[in-house]
DNA sequence: ATAGAACTATGTTCTAAAACACAAATATAG
DNA sequence: CTATATTTGTGTTTTAGAACATAGTTCTAT
């Protein structure tokens, strides 16, 4: 399904976090090694079990990791904006992928064996701090995301979810709409709630003023209500 | 409340899993920095929003991470064992603890300095990678508790907490009376319910042969049923 | 040793959210 | 450009689990 990217990519700019921490010989390691894979909407970049085998960084798109549980129920975990890398965790615990990935979206992604990336930051401080880095932050948001998850009511949760998508991919140039086109499902996937629930809760938002609806596009009318409702539900 | 700890300890044991990691220079310098103090059961160890100083590593006895949600509700982050290191992630996120330590009974702690510990790794590729991979097993765990706690229901999910509390802390003598001493709340707390849910859940599974109690002691019965009920409901 | 506090147990009521059912509106494939 | 599949929207029913009430029991601090 993937496809190879012909387009010559500018990786000292689209790995610029990593690139920037790396010798010259490292960097020139790293140029043989990425390759650019184009993946089309809802295209699988990996899956539930498998061996991990790349670092990957998102160029363009977006992405989602899930997990799948009770009764094929799906959660949606996390999400990934361009400049971000995911598909990591599993190696470095020596475990299989707990989670698999898809494109929301047509997306670029840019893989690197993991075998080279542990090899440079067993030699790179900064490098290892980076990733150190990464995974504190990703797990004090998950441990943040149990808590929300687990004791906000379905408003709190949507509203979280919607501002959360806010401050992940942006708004549209009317300053208003978010920047992502998600099914009613993919919202219920993230908030943890039937697709009933969403789209039930959503119109009553709409019916509140607190967002617009046209098809799947999301205006924020209210900003300081949603949050509120994300507190106090 | 904590008090220093007076007799010696012998820290190239406690701490053997970093400890063989370190240079002789190094090994010094933690020898000289490093603290060790005494809890009492319930004392707290470190609070929500404090700024982390130390790398924690627990030597005895058992704690509890956990963080206050809606409602003062409280959920369980994760549990600590003797050996396991904590009190880290927030430091290398460099933000404010988001989750609070306390003792579920009297422990005793090695405190180093956080400072000293992210100094070796900058030189030290193995301890990186030993950071590295502790923090990226939590990670799949926490990903894994996301699903477990919004989508099992309560039989399932204290089923999955008492395997889990075996799991940590083991059997006594008998091989089958879980080693800890937990109050009805804490178990809710763990498994994201009431304590009389927890309380009425506990009853039906003594009903049902796949535990029985005294007081607050658990044996498991029917290890197999139980993990039938951690996966079914 | 004993009073008071905290914990455990169990029954009852209430409610948020899931499950179900179906119609209308949109997407998507051929 | 249709035809079919998927998604969206709403009303209704059902249910798991929270909330509440109260009593008995066990800690724990003085």
């Amino acid at each position: 399904m993937p496809r190879k990217k012909k387009d010559v990519i500018d990786l000292s700019y689209s790995l610029s976090d990593i690139w920037r921490m790396l010798t010259d010989v490292e960097r020139e390691k790293l140029r043989n090694n990425a390759r650019v894979l184009q993946f089309r909407k809802n295209d699988l970049i990996y899956l539930e079990d498998e061996w991990p085998k790349d670092l990957m960084c998102l160029f363009k798109g977006k992405v989602k990791i899930y997990k799948s549980g009770v009764g094929g129920r799906s959660q949606i975990i996390r999400i990934v904006r361009p400049m971000q890398y995911f598909g990591y965790r599993a190696y470095f615990a020596r475990e299989q992928y707990v989670t698999a990935a898809s494109a929301f979206e047509a997306c670029t992604v840019c893989m690197i064996p993991m075998e080279l990336i542990e090899q440079f930051l067993r030699e790179n401080g900064n490098l290892a701090l980076f990733f150190i880095q990464m995974l504190s932050v990703d797990l004090g948001i998950a441990d943040q995301r149990v808590v929300s998850l687990t004791q906000k009511h379905v408003r709190g949760r949507l509203a979280e979810s919607l501002l959360f998508l806010k401050e992940s991919y942006g708004l549209e140039e009317d300053g208003a709409t978010i920047n992502i086109y998600l099914a009613r499902e993919d919202l219920a996937n993230l908030s943890n709630m039937t697709t009933s629930n969403a789209i039930r809760t959503l119109s009553n938002f709409v019916n509140e003023r607190i967002i617009a609806i046209d098809g799947r596009k999301i205006k924020i009318i209210d900003e300081e209500r949603l949050h509120k409702v994300s507190r106090i539900g």
